[in-house]
DNA sequence: CGTTAGTTTGAGAGGACTCAAAGTCTGTGG
DNA sequence: CCACAGACTTTGAGTCCTCTCAAACTAACG
């Protein structure tokens, strides 16, 4: 999926638009299991995801815990460290080989600052995020492990298949033998 | 918390903004245990609490779900129907007796739409959100019903001590026995 | 001061965890 | 093209956390 793709048409043939994701994105393919971005950092990239699966993870307790997968169309940040200025608590690792169009998210911010229809896509964007956010938080307050993996099934069928059970299981706030086993009783 | 206080500096004296505020906001007060917004309906306007406490909760199974508290300062919507534009699947109810001032959220969208600072203020709004759902999720994800309750007492005291337990227990994604067991051993 | 809402305590059941070990898959090098 | 190492998944056993149901207790409110 290219970036240009995932516009609304009243973006479309926008100059400043076009100028902006022609000039100051870049791209980058990853191979399996390479980081795109570490934890205790500032990195304030913004990530169009083009082509793989990437997932967010940090450690605790000496274990990896997965907090989120992005899939082609999925727009990727440390939002801890553009929205709070803080140091990133979360690595970016390609599950598979993977694709990504980049750029700072300063950028981003030069653009709306100038650009009301820029300014009103991002909103539009960050109201996305937050809509599926609610889902999630619904989804891990009070659900069993049965219940929140087949919700996953049904809203996210391709990090079922694409992604490790480990990986799936800490995503999902279950531990792996426990996913092992509902997968064996379904 | 006047709604004014809540802008950033470069916002205040905006002659648009302030048009807004003075125009297009309303202002009510709801009784404890009062419902401001009920499941169900397409109900599009935008809340700041002035003062007091409320939840946004729903039902399932024939409980009460919690799903989010709010209190001075905060900005509270249907995210489902402002974004989504599906009825919403929560209610609005005053803990306490509680102030807010509300406009529709077209108005937000009307000013956004002409001018740029309120576009990427609202942009702003959304992105702190986003900060605030992100660190909820990772308290739901991979943490005991304890670790849960230690941490909102404290990033949020003043919930701890304003609201019922059960409340606070639903918000936790724990029983009401637990909490309480979890109190007194504390 | 009684009624209702809210909280605590107890007992028992069950889901999910941990630790451990055995399978299974996958990719690399001989 | 096979064999083996390492990664990943499954299965088992035992434990503990949290749930549910029930009942007693306490606080709040008219």
């Amino acid at each position: 999926m290219e970036l240009i793709d995932a516009l609304p048409h009243n973006l479309k043939n926008n100059p400043e638009i076009e100028k902006f994701l022609n000039g100051d994105f870049q791209t980058k393919t990853f191979k399996k299991g390479e980081l795109i971005s570490k934890q205790d950092q500032y990195n304030r990239n913004i990530y169009f995801v083009e082509q793989g699966l990437i997932r967010s993870f940090y450690y605790e307790n000496g274990k990896e815990i997965t907090t989120k997968f992005y899939i082609e169309g999925n727009i990727m940040a440390n939002s801890d460290t553009l929205f709070q200025n803080n140091p990133t608590r979360y690595n970016f690792e390609a599950v598979e080989e993977s694709t990504v169009k980049f750029c700072n998210y300063a950028k981003v911010e030069e653009l709306c600052s100038v650009s009301l229809e820029s300014a009103n896509f991002s909103r539009f964007v960050l109201g996305n995020i937050i809509t599926q956010m609610t889902d999630r938080i619904s989804s891990l307050q009070f659900h069993t492990a049965k219940e929140k993996y087949l919700r996953l099934i049904h809203e996210n069928p391709n990090i079922i298949l694409r992604a490790p059970l480990g990986m799936i299981a800490s995503y999902l706030g279950i531990s792996q033998e426990t996913l092992s086993r509902i997968r064996s009783e379904i």
